[in-house]
DNA sequence: AGCGTGCCCGAAAAGGGTTTCGGGGACTTT
DNA sequence: AAAGTCCCCGAAACCCTTTTCGGGCACGCT
């Protein structure tokens, strides 16, 4: 006879209803369920019983209206669809999942109306604080100055330096990078790096020159910006080869160029790592895993980097964080390509 | 002096607030912003202007209390850093977002205790409804027979086929990919694919197999399963190649098989598309932008199938879904791997 | 027996917004 | 001028939970 109207409408079992059939107040019935010891024992089992069988749960949207914190937080990201904001958003995720809070998660596509129209939404909903993931390191304007709660910017930071941020250190990378090729004895090296509007490829290339300057080397050629692509990286080889000089190393800007530097050097007969070394960034799986041979790689440590950014996030509800930009040191993951394997 | 404590912890500005400064009651505030015609135009336009100034936004947590629904849906997925729910979880918020539902995130990393606290969490948000998202092709159980919302499967269907779930058609999709091999002229497919234990594989090899048959034909040697990785679709072709049968075609369980099959292939000199055409599952960018010759591949549309789960969960959430399972059409993205390029 | 003392429990307010209903003021009509 | 009508506005209830405060009841002590 279907008399219930569709799937699942049962109206929401209330405290009132429990207390109710448990034959007691509300009030009686809320203190039984939150463990105070305002109420006899044989009254709380006599409520939680109750409770149980009518699968009670309570209604956090009142508990929240009523304590002022919501136990939101909200996570807005502009690159849902890229490498980057996914790692840091498990990374914050893992963070909050811990505790009692609930994500709420948003994509701006980049588009500052979206942002704006999603950052009201969430405000509405009374979150806690937020956590503005971007898509690339270059700094970003503020989200407003309007905003009530905490925000942390994460990858990309705040350009206003007083905003808390937590970014990685994409100079350091570069460094670690040069530094790890150099205690291998390399001494010619090249450098493939990806679009030169980005400040990662940029500043990656900073700190891999100034390594090697301080051996008094410098890069092999001009730093050779071009795309994040495999292609360019096949391509740039043909280019470096060709220009003869000799090398013996080369870091690429990412795991994806490293990935068609590779593949170019094996198509041309250069031997990895015996002729020539490769390093990439990111350590991404998809293109470590079936690189020929391994690839040593910096592990920017996005997901660390999305915990941080929680942590703090934290930190500012309780009043206890301070402001300002913090940098994710990287961790360099050597493999194949610059070591020979056992 | 520092008098406010904290960073931004100026109480929220109510409803009240506002009415008070527009010396109107709560009632006229409310009604003059929500558009009621029970207001003059003169008193509406100064409470607006309050608001605007205070930058009031009403707390939806006590709309929600109110009206029933909370605007939210949850997100339930347990594969946040594969490939899968990625997509899926970006057509959802696509589709949500468009409207005024918010969306929490929640990863319970195939635990099944963690995904039970989360439910609960969740269900204590008062949630209006769950998208539940596998992170295999394989049925899993239902959440639960107590769930008092509608709850829709995405990628993995629920064991109870009186559920509602979006799955993406394998049989459907290893067809798709043999038809184009045949229609190009290909007789003699091979099929290298993961691992066994999941039904993605088998099902897709199935559908291969059922499309060959109805040509009067059948795999060269058997469905060779391994693991979803570069290095099985290399190793793979060494065996097949080995084999000494004659080959022209490699479907591969996936887009990751696929390219270690075009690397091996071109190691040893086969040329594709023109002695071996090669066909990949998923069409995974990654994988795609760096293949030499492109690969083609079967799309199967995980952006689509999320905004599709999402458009059932409103419907459900209106009383208008009818359950059961629904199959997403993979569409056949051609490029070098099987067709002369341009 | 009367008084004091605990122990449980319930009434009520709070929290922020929406909605219903009744009332008051102004304007029109006779 | 009195009566009727219409239009705005405000008081109050409601949603669900927590918390404070006061009251009632039983028991012990003198």
């Amino acid at each position: 006879m279907a008399s219930s109207v569709g799937p699942s409408r049962a109206r929401k079992v209330t405290l009132r209803d429990v207390a109710q059939l448990a034959g007691v107040s509300v009030a009686t019935a809320s203190k039984a369920l939150n463990g105070r010891d305002e109420v006899s024992e044989e009254t709380r089992r006599r409520v939680t019983e109750v409770a149980e069988r009518l699968a009670f749960t309570p209604n956090t949207l009142a508990q929240s209206i009523l304590a002022g914190r919501s136990g939101t937080v909200g996570l807005l990201t502009n690159d849902l669809d890229g490498r980057f904001s996914l790692p840091i958003l498990m990374g914050a995720e893992d963070a909050f999942g811990a505790g009692q809070m609930s994500v709420f998660l948003c994509d701006a596509r980049e588009d500052a109306i979206r942002e704006q129209h999603h950052l009201k939404a969430l405000l509405g909903r009374r979150v806690d604080g937020l956590i503005v993931v971007g898509s690339k390191t270059d700094p970003r304007p503020p989200l407003g100055s309007k905003v009530p709660v905490p925000v942390v910017y994460a990858y990309a930071p705040s350009t206003d330096p007083a905003d808390s941020s937590v970014v990685v250190d994409n100079v350091r990378a570069g460094r670690a990078a040069v530094e790890h090729l150099l205690a291998t004895g390399r001494r010619h090296v090249a450098h493939v790096s990806g679009d030169v509007s980005y400040s990662a490829a940029r500043d990656r290339a900073a700190g891999a020159g100034a390594a090697l300057a301080e051996a008094g080397l410098d890069h092999v050629g001009p730093v050779r910006y071009g795309s994040w692509s495999e292609a360019w990286g096949r391509a740039a080889v043909a280019a470096l080869l060709d220009a003869d000089e000799p090398v013996d190393a080369v870091v690429c800007g990412s795991d994806q160029i490293a990935r068609g530097v590779l593949d170019a050097l094996r198509d041309r007969g250069v031997r990895v790592p015996d002729d020539v070394a490769v390093v990439g960034f990111d350590n991404w799986e998809p293109m470590i895993s079936g690189s020929r041979p391994g690839l040593t790689s910096v592990d920017m440590r996005f997901q660390d980097m999305g915990r941080r950014a929680a942590e703090r996030l934290f930190a500012a509800l309780d009043g206890s964080d301070h402001p300002g930009v913090e940098a994710i040191e990287p961790r360099l993951v050597v493999r194949g390509s610059t070591v020979p394997e056992a």
